[in-house]
RNA sequence: GUGGGCGUAGCUCAGCUGGUAGAGCACUCGGUUGUGGUCCGAGAUGUCGCGGGUUCGAGCCCCGUCGUUCACCCCA
């Protein structure tokens, strides 16, 4: 009887090793900035109430409309994979009332997000983002610092090809004003229904079209910089000022649209040229009116998001992904089954002191043993049989060169913990 | 949701104008008694994504379907 093989959902992406190495470290060096700045973790849900996000995120956005995982629990209620990782956190920080102590909150978070788009290069189904968010202070400098972590995270990873593009959407009066003659500007545009029924429900997002005709339809179209009211205006120059003052490169993007409805004032995206049409690696903005929106305090906040899928994907077209081969400290191979019962003795005592043992099993031609002791990159063999039991004296070897020393199995750990500097 | 490319052994692929499949790598075993990486020898592995159709005959042609990939929409 023969059962059909079950295929991974559409869209995922898995990482096996030894791949899942570079994943890891990925993920690690983008997190780094963030601990080291005083943001602690925050563990949330990959689920929540539906009316989370089409309330948070805005039911104008392709997100919430067409995107998300919804659906019906035992108990009747909607739930939904999260797409993004914000909503969550504030969320939990109104619930919890964490907006009670010490201002600014700063979290970080990581996991999977959900989104049911057409999967592309570098676009999943599932995909892993690290984020961060600082709640409940309004602060340029607060803006300029969380626009450094993610720069940061990517710095570690050695890229530089990647371009920070900044700009700033605004009070709700900047907005409201430069929305008049934005409307005005699309209104004398011949566009088909479907881009015209986009700039109704968001005029901001022509800007954003690829198509060359779009381009240059809005090449002249009104600029929200230039809406900007003074008291904004000086915001983001106060912004630009600490950027600089730490010697961190960025562009002005006047034209920069981003995905979700929340987010106001600064406004940044990372963007890497080697990725094909998905060139976004990270991205995030400040949010006035979200908490409020969820139903807590009116505090604005500012965070981001990093792909971490992307990062790799860049970090990877850049050659900076250090070569991770796997390896271990010592490989035993047993010879029958008392030096079976005893290797797994040995390894236990070993591998409490620290160090990394494996074992070979099966009851292999000692040739295949060596061998699979080879590929497991072990720097070192020995092989525990009955003469070795007999006498309590083993051979270790040194596969980098084959030279063998006798030790005494009594003694193998500290010889081990000597030659390997542990 | 829309459109293009692709889908042959574990992996990378070959297979000419239709005649029922191959290479390299990897894997397993061996090259005399218990020691890997090189070399030599032997061996296993595919319902050619799936389902229909055309044909005497299809991996090669047609239709559908699923998957994958790239792009659009959108986004990390």
């Amino acid at each position: 009887m023969k059962f059909e093989k079950i295929q991974a959902p559409k869209g995922v992406r898995e990482y096996l090793p030894p791949e899942s190495q570079s994943f890891e470290w990925v993920r690690e060096q983008l997190i780094a900035p963030a601990k080291s700045a005083g943001y602690q973790l925050m563990e949330l849900p990959v689920f929540e109430d539906t009316n989370l996000f089409s309330r948070g995120v805005g039911e104008s956005t392709d997100v919430v409309s067409k995107e998300m995982y919804t659906f019906e629990d035992r108990g009747g209620r909607s739930i939904t994979l999260r797409p993004e990782g914000t909503a969550g956190v504030m969320r939990a920080v109104i619930e919890q009332n964490l907006d009670r102590g010490q201002l600014p909150v700063k979290v970080w978070y990581s996991g999977q997000f959900f989104r049911a788009e057409r999967p592309q290069a570098g676009r999943y189904r599932q995909f892993y983002q690290v984020g961060i968010e600082a709640i409940g202070t309004e602060d340029p400098a607060l803006d300029a610092e969380v626009i450094a972590i993610a720069d940061r995270g990517f710095k570690n990873l050695g890229l530089k090809n990647y371009r920070l593009e900044i700009t700033s959407l605004g009070d709700a009066q900047s907005r409201a004003a430069h929305r008049v003659d934005l409307l005005a500007y699309i209104e004398a545009l011949d566009l088909d229904e479907a881009t015209a029924a986009r700039a109704q429900i968001n005029p901001l997002r022509l800007f954003d079209d690829k198509r060359p005709e779009m381009q240059s339809a809005m090449a002249k179209a009104p600029l929200l910089l230039d809406y900007l009211s003074p008291e904004s205006a000086a915001n983001f120059a106060a912004v630009q000022k600490y950027l600089t003052a730490m010697g961190i490169a960025f562009v002005i993007n006047p034209r920069m649209v981003r995905g979700l409805d929340y987010y106001t004032g600064t406004t940044f995206e990372f963007v890497h040229p080697d990725l094909g049409a998905q060139s976004g690696i990270g991205g995030g903005g400040r949010y006035d009116g979200l908490m409020e929106t969820l139903g807590g305090q009116s505090l604005s906040g500012i965070g981001f998001g990093l792909g971490v899928d992307r990062a790799l994907l860049a970090a990877i077209a850049e050659s900076t992904v250090p070569s991770q081969e796997f390896t271990s400290d010592l490989f035993i191979i047993p010879l029958g089954d008392d030096a079976k019962e005893q290797s797994l003795v040995l390894a236990q005592n070993l591998r409490n002191s620290g160090i990394q043992t494996e074992i070979a099993f099966g009851d292999r031609a000692l040739k295949g043993a060596m061998k699979a002791a080879d590929k497991s990159g072990a720097r070192y063999v020995i092989v525990l049989g009955e003469s070795e039991l007999k006498e309590g004296v083993i051979e270790l070897k040194r596969m980098s060169d084959g030279v063998t020393t006798s030790v005494k199995i009594g003694q193998l750990q500290e010889e081990l913990r000597r030659t390997l500097s542990l």
